[in-house]
RNA sequence: GGCGAUGUAGCUCAGAUGGUUAGAGCAUACGGCUCAUAUCCGUAGUGUCCGGGGUUCAAUUCCCUGCAUCGCCA
């Protein structure tokens, strides 16, 4: 099988946004869903560079329509790979085989006689790019953009769109599948219901010239759409190209809302005009609202892609705008929200069922797949088993059909029973028990299993954390995966794993603060003098803080406390300092460090230890979401106590 | 103005071709466990299922109507 999936190709007039990202994302997933069903995929993007507010906005910026489509094609596809999309090809309308390509349908079409001369007049609205009606005015003003339209008067070259009505109507009702969901294909055919009216697919280069010429005329450069849709064919080098012929037949294209119109109607129409069948499938999905507001450039509540990965990165992206987004209709972006699906999905269940899992494999099965013997499965192990047959038969359909919500929803319900099958059988009281070793390799080997699993099932969704369990897993060939690799039974006995890493960080919730910045940011107003006098503080209150050098002389672990280092150091006199530094250095690196303590603290008692003083250390948050941490020294040795200033 | 969709727990949403105690996740409260990332498991809830009318033995579900929100069209 193939699957060939595209998304839009993006009007360059301004950078990627939250939707761009959005759709791409879905794309990508799907793309990468296909894959990993066994089909042979291909995937394209790209960016519509044509057009009168293209010319507009580079002069604005003093360069060259082609300077400036190149610098925001290149900010477009520069996006990509920090969303972990990975296109098979990227596709410019600038590009010349595009172009060529362009005229050469043009041609054909007009040939063939369903393109026609025709003189148009009516009301114009540069802001809009096209003729308004005069019941669309508002004050005699476009209601979009405030101005009042020009009458123009043109002549212009129109596409037979009317002549196919018919037959897209009665395509569009044999088959349920083409426009989907199934809202959008309802909404296409009751605007069908009306005679449609035939498509203007000129302007006249004495108004617009950075366009493809018209083959058969060229005072006429090719409007919008014309040069558009046909992307989808170009990038497979219609008409002749072997990509061509093996991929065409497989087309689904990928759409927000806004673009339904050309996507269900114009472009059909075109591809039966010039006798190529009509794509397969047509997704649509909705807006994001931003803070439950549109998402508009006057708020200025637009989302960069690039912040959002910086933010919560870009696993935690993908997963929040699949799961919270039911396709096809309007969701609501947060920073609220996607903390707590960071918090509650990916971190509490399952981060956290890999990182349990894992160190019980490490404390048990000494860090090794354990030989199970399977006569020693029972009940609890069949039911988990079925659970997962039957969560991968619904994950199938449901990515399939773009619901990726369910999909996720149905994984997650075997995450859900993971946690409870791990409480409901303790594997820690079986490891009490040396007559329950048995027992307690098949637990093991079920929760190795399962996870092995969810690894292969999140690839299209999370393609780094997909990654980051296969490792651990120590699977080999995971980037070849596919479905029929989640048959029970893949792990090998004595294959030795990886140490557990976690996997998703928690999230503070920092509303205050967000919320603070948004305002600043927004009013951009002076700082008072008060405000600046916020935060600082005098030398005296400085030299106030006692900081000192000091020498780590041991250090142990404290129980039940996963955090916490109990440090003895000498500055110069003997201190104890508990430290949380427990997750970034092992108790045995330490002695002879020397580190950076706060000597006059107020003693404080932590985890029953008393600790005189705190160590300083630097902490930042990595690119994957994890922190790191190192500690505060100084760069040559010193004498234990020196004062540090 | 025409057509259509939606309105269910604090929030996001499932759901029943009409039938007994209307569900899930999140958030809240309490209890339990210790393998785990202050994680996990269990328990507890609250609902005029938008208002009104009708059909029916029985309506949150079907019909009509009103209101609200949204979309498409003009």
């Amino acid at each position: 099988m193939s699957t060939y999936v595209t998304t839009p190709i993006y009007y360059v007039n301004a950078l990627p946004h939250l939707g761009h990202a959005y759709t791409t994302i879905v794309t990508d997933t799907y793309s990468r869903f296909r894959k990993l069903c066994g089909d042979d995929v291909r995937f394209q993007t790209g960016t519509d560079e044509h057009g009168e507010k293209i010319v507009e906005a580079a002069v604005k910026e003093g360069v060259s329509p082609r300077e400036y489509v190149d610098r925001i094609s290149t900010a477009f596809q520069g996006t990509w790979p920090s969303l972990s999309v990975e296109p098979d090809y990227l596709i410019r309308t600038t590009d010349a085989d595009h172009m060529q390509t362009v005229q050469d349908i043009l041609q054909m079409v007009y040939d063939k006689g369903d393109i026609y001369f025709s003189e148009y007049s009516g009301l114009y609205c540069k802001g809009c790019e096209r003729f308004l009606t005069e019941k669309e005015l508002v004050d005699g003003k476009c209601p979009d953009h405030q101005v009042a339209p020009e009458e123009i008067s043109e002549q212009n070259y129109f596409f037979r769109m009317s002549k196919y009505q018919d037959w897209l109507i009665n395509h569009i009702k044999e088959n349920p599948e083409f426009i989907t969901p199934e809202r959008y294909r309802n909404e296409v055919l009751s605007f069908l219901s009306e005679p449609l009216e035939d498509l203007c697919i000129s302007r006249p280069t004495s108004r617009l010239t950075w366009g493809i010429p018209l083959p058969f005329d060229e005072n006429f450069v090719t409007y919008v759409w014309f040069d558009a849709l046909i992307n989808y064919l170009t990038g497979l080098g219609y008409p002749n190209g072997e990509l061509y012929a093996k991929y065409w037949q497989d087309a689904e294209h990928v759409i927000a809302k806004d673009i339904l119109k050309p996507h269900a109607i114009y472009w059909p129409t075109m591809l039966r005009s010039m006798d190529v069948p009509a794509y397969k499938r047509l997704h649509v999905h909705g807006y994001w609202n931003v803070d439950e507001t549109k998402m508009s450039k006057s708020i200025g509540n637009v989302v960069r892609p690039k912040d959002l990965v910086e933010a919560y990165g870009v696993d935690t992206l993908r997963y929040f705008v699949l799961r919270e987004m039911s396709f096809g209709l309007d969701s609501s972006f947060s920073a609220d929200s996607i903390i707590a699906r960071q918090n509650s999905d990916l971190a509490n269940d399952l981060g956290n069922l890999f990182s349990r899992s894992l160190t019980m494999i490490d404390k048990y099965a000494g860090q090794k797949v354990p030989q199970i013997e399977q006569s020693l499965e029972e009940e609890a192990e069949q039911e988990l088993q079925q659970a997962i047959q039957d969560m991968l038969v619904a994950y199938e359909k449901h990515m399939n059909s773009f619901n990726f919500h369910k999909g996720l929803q149905s994984v997650w319900e075997v995450i859900s029973l993971l946690n409870k099958y791990i409480v409901t059988n303790a594997p820690w009281d079986l490891a009490k028990d040396d007559s329950q070793q048995g027992r307690l390799n098949v637990v093991l080997y079920t929760l190795l299993e399962a996870l092995r699993v969810l690894a292969i099932v999140l690839k299209p969704v999370m393609p780094s954390a997909a990654d980051k369990m296969a490792a651990a897993l120590s699977l080999e060939n995971f980037d070849q995966a596919t479905l029929t690799d989640c048959t029970w039974g893949g792990m090998t006995a004595g294959q030795a794993l990886a140490a557990p890493e976690p996997l998703f960080p928690r999230l503070e919730k920092k509303k205050k603060e967000q919320k603070q910045q948004a305002q600043s940011k927004a009013k951009k107003k002076p700082a008072t003098k008060a405000e600046q006098l916020d935060g600082v503080i005098t030398f005296e209150q400085f030299g106030q803080v006692e900081l000192r050098v000091a020498t780590v002389i041991a250090a142990e672990s404290i129980p039940k406390a996963d955090k916490l280092l109990k440090l003895t150091v000498e500055a110069p006199e003997k201190r104890t300092i508990v430290a949380g530094i427990a997750e970034y250095y092992a108790p045995e690196d330490l002695p002879g460090r020397q580190v950076i303590i706060v000597a006059n603290l107020k003693p404080a008692k932590l985890r029953g230890v008393v600790s005189e003083g705190m160590v300083l250390a630097a902490k930042q948050k990595l690119e994957d979401g994890t922190e790191q941490l190192t500690l505060a020294t100084v760069a040559e040795k010193m004498a234990p106590g020196s004062r540090v200033a």
